[in-house]
DNA sequence: TTGTAGGCGTTATCAC
DNA sequence: GTGATAACGCCTACAA
C-alpha cells in the first residue's frame, strides 16, 4: 500500500533517496558484508518504504544469479505431478526463488525445448520431472555446470542427481505382505519393460516369492502398459481362464492399471478381495475412492518434490561458488563438500504400504499380518 | 546437435557471421518487414545453423516484450488446478510463451507477492487462478495497463477480465434434472455464502424449484464449507432425522462435499440413489470413481484455462499496441478494436450434466428424463 | 568502506 | 533498407 511499484524505481532512485551511490545500494541488496551497517540500515529503510524490488532481467544480464528455478514437467494432470509440484512449491515458498514451468506435451519440438530454456539464460537450476525422451540430454548439461536434478522412474538414475523411491524394496514388501496374508498364488501385472521401475518392481516381487520358497509362475505374470486400459485387458484375460488357474492375490505394477482391473472385476461380479486380493503401486488420490478402496504402495510424491528441490538449491549454492572446472575436493566450514559432478547424488525415499479394502488376510484371525512397511 | 548453445553467442556474433550489423539481425529476429528478404534469408540461415536464441533478459531490459506469462495459482494439488493448467499449458505450447508459476500457499506474505511479481517486470501478462485475497488488488493493476485475466468462483467478476462458468444456469439444470427424475423433495447443501458461486448455485436451485411450482423448503437447505468434512457433517445431521423428513434427492454445491456425504451414506447403509439421489457440482476426476460414481455438473476446467490464456494473449497483443493511456477508440484492420479496460470481457463457458450411478429416475420407465443439457 | 565507470545483450532512434 | 549508438538496470572490478 505504501509505495506504489508503478513508478518503476531503480537502484539509482534508491541511491539518491538514501544519499549514497548505486554501487552501495547494490551491495546492500546483495548482502555484501563490506558495507557499513549504518549505511546499510539507511538503504534498507528506503528500499522497504518504497517496496523496491530489483529488476530481475537487469540483474541477470549484469551477471548476477537469477532467483528462478526451471521446472520441466509433463502435463500437470498426470496423477503424480500435482503432488510433486506441491512439494516443490511449498519448499520454494520459504525461499526467494520462483518457478519457471516448462510443460512438455505432445506438440512441442522436444529436442529444442532444453536448448531454448538454457539459451534464455534465465534459470539458475533445473528440476526435470519425468523428462522422458529429454533424459538423454540431461547428463551433458549437468556436466557443463547446470545445477540439475531429475525425478524419474523410467531411466536408470545415472549421470545426473536423482530423487525417487526404492522400487525393488517397495515391491518386495508389497509381495511379502500378500504372502503374510496367506496367499501363495500371487500374480503380477507389470508395466512396459523399458521402464526401469518395471524391472525393479518385478525383481522385488520375485525376490519375495523366492524367499518364501515359491518359484515365480510365468502363468501368473502379465505384461502391460501402465494404463487403465492395460489393467482392463489383463483382467479380461485373467477372468476368462478356468477358475482354478486364477491367483488368489495380485500385485499390480501401478495404480492406474489397478483401476482398470477393479472396474472389470466389478463388471464381472468378481469379488475383491474375497476372490482376489489386489495391491497396487503409487497411491494416487483416486486410490482411496475406488471400489473397493485400493491397498497400495504409497509413493511420497510431495516429499520427492521437496527433497529434489532441496538438493537442487544446495547444488546451486555449491556449484556457483566454484569455477566451472576446478579440482575435485575442497572443504567448507568443516562439512566435507561433495563434488556433485564427480558423483551425482541419488536419493531413495522410503515408501509405505497403505492397507485398504482391496486386500485382506486369508489366515485365521490369530495370525493376521502386521499393519505395514 | 549441430550448434551447441554453450558458446553463448550474441546477435553481434550472428551479425558478423552474416556480414551485417546487430541492428539488422535484431530486425530479422523481430520480423521487421523493412528488411531486404535476401538479407533476412542469409541472417536466418546463420541463426538456424547456430541454433541461436536471443538472450531474453537482454530483450526485456532493452524494452522488448517478454515471452513470459505469469500464472498465479493456489497449490497445484487442489482438484481443479491441474486440469486448468493443462489447458493453459497446452495452449501455450503452440505459442512462443512460457509460464512463470507463482504458487500461493499459506506461508508467503500474500500482499507482497503481486508487487514482487510486477516489480521484476518479467511477465507480459498475468493469469490469476482463484486468487483469493489477492483478488482485491487485481483491478488496480489491470487499470494501470497490466494484461490480466482472472479465473475465479469466489469474487463477483467485476473490473477485470474473467473466465468461468454460468453457475446459476448450471445449478438450474441440475435441479431441473432431478425434478425430471420425479423428485419433489430436493435438498441442497451450499458452500460458504461469501463465495459468489454459492449464491448463484443456490439461486439456480431455487429458480428450478419455483418454476416447478415448488417452494424451496428451508428445512432442506444446508449451509456448509465446500469441504469433504462439511459433506460428512451434513450427512450425519440429515440421516439423524426421522426418515419422513429426508429428501429423496440432494443437489450438493460441490463434489468435495459430495464425497463426504457418500462416505457417510455408505457407512450408515443408506442406499444411493435408491434412498437419496445425489448430484454434485464440478466433476473432479475422483467423481467417476466414488461409490457410487457421482452424477455431477461438469466444469470444463481445461477449456476454462485455454480460454483464459487465449483472452490474455490477445489482450497482450492489443494493449501493447497502444500507449499506456491514449484516447479510447481506434480501429485496426476493419476489426473494431475493443478497449479491454473500458469494458473487461467476461466469458461464461457452458457446463454439462454428467449422469452416473448416484442418481436415477424414480419415474416409470416410459417417462425417463432425457440424457443431459 | 564507498564511489566511478564499464559492460552484460537487446531494442530503438537516429542518421545515412 | 541499413548501420551506428544510446538507452535499459544492475553488478563488479578498480580507484579513491
Amino acid at each position: 500500500m505504501s509505495g506504489e511499484t508503478q513508478g518503476k524505481l531503480t537502484i539509482l532512485d534508491i541511491a539518491r533517496l538514501a544519499g549514497v551511490s548505486k554501487a552501495t545500494v547494490s551491495r546492500v541488496l546483495n548482502r555484501n558484508p563490506s558495507v557499513d551497517p549504518v549505511l546499510a540500515q539507511r538503504v534498507m529503510k528506503v528500499v522497504q518504504e518504497h517496496n523496491f524490488v530489483p529488476n530481475i532481467t537487469a540483474t541477470v544480464l549484469a551477471g548476477g544469479r537469477t532467483q528462478l528455478i526451471g521446472v520441466l514437467a509433463p502435463p500437470l494432470n498426470w496423477p503424480a505431478i500435482p503432488e510433486i509440484m506441491r512439494g516443490v512449491a511449498e519448499y520454494l515458498e520459504g525461499s526467494p526463488y520462483e518457478i519457471v514451468l516448462y510443460c512438455i506435451g505432445s506438440q512441442r519440438n522436444h529436442a529444442d525445448v532444453l536448448n531454448r530454456i538454457l539459451a534464455m539464460r534465465m534459470i539458475s537450476g533445473l528440476l526435470a520431472i519425468f523428462p522422458g525422451g529429454l533424459a538423454r540430454q540431461l547428463p551433458v548439461h549437468f556436466q557443463q555446470g547446470l545445477p540439475l536434478v531429475m525425478i524419474d522412474d523410467q531411466e536408470e538414475p545415472e549421470g545426473v542427481p536423482w530423487v525417487g523411491v526404492d522400487n525393488l524394496t517397495s515391491a518386495y514388501k508389497a509381495t511379502q505382505y500378500l504372502l503374510a496374508c496367506g496367499h501363495t498364488r500371487i500374480a503380477h501385472i507389470q508395466g512396459p519393460l523399458s521402464y526401469h521401475c518395471t524391472v525393479e518392481r518385478y525383481q522385488g516381487y520375485c525376490q519375495a516369492l523366492r524367499e518364501a520358497g515359491i518359484t515365480p509362475d510365468p502363468d501368473l505374470l502379465f505384461q502391460s502398459n501402465f494404463e487403465q486400459s492395460g489393467g482392463r485387458h489383463c483382467a479380461s484375460v485373467l477372468f476368462a481362464r478356468e477358475r482354478d488357474r486364477w491367483p488368489t492375490a495380485l500385485f499390480i505394477g501401478n495404480d492406474e492399471m489397478a483401476y482398470g482391473f477393479l472396474e472389470v472385476a466389478q463388471e464381472l461380479g468378481v469379488r475383491i478381495p474375497e476372490d482376489i486380493a489386489v495391491v497396487g503401486f503409487d497411491d494416487y488420490i483416486i486410490s482411496a475412492h475406488t471400489n473397493p478402496p485400493l491397498t497400495t504402495v504409497h509413493q511420497p510424491f510431495s516429499d520427492i518434490g521437496r527433497t529434489a528441490i532441496d538438493l537442487l538449491l544446495s547444488m546451486i549454492d555449491h556449484m556457483s561458488e566454484k569455477q566451472p572446472t576446478r579440482d575435485g575436493r575442497q572443504t567448507s566450514g568443516g562439512v566435507p563438500t561433495q563434488d556433485y559432478r564427480m558423483d551425482p547424488p541419488c536419493i531413495h525415499l522410503p515408501t509405505t504400504l497403505v492397507q485398504r479394502a482391496s486386500s485382506r488376510s486369508v489366515l485365521p484371525a490369530s495370525r493376521q499380518p502386521g499393519s505395514n512397511s
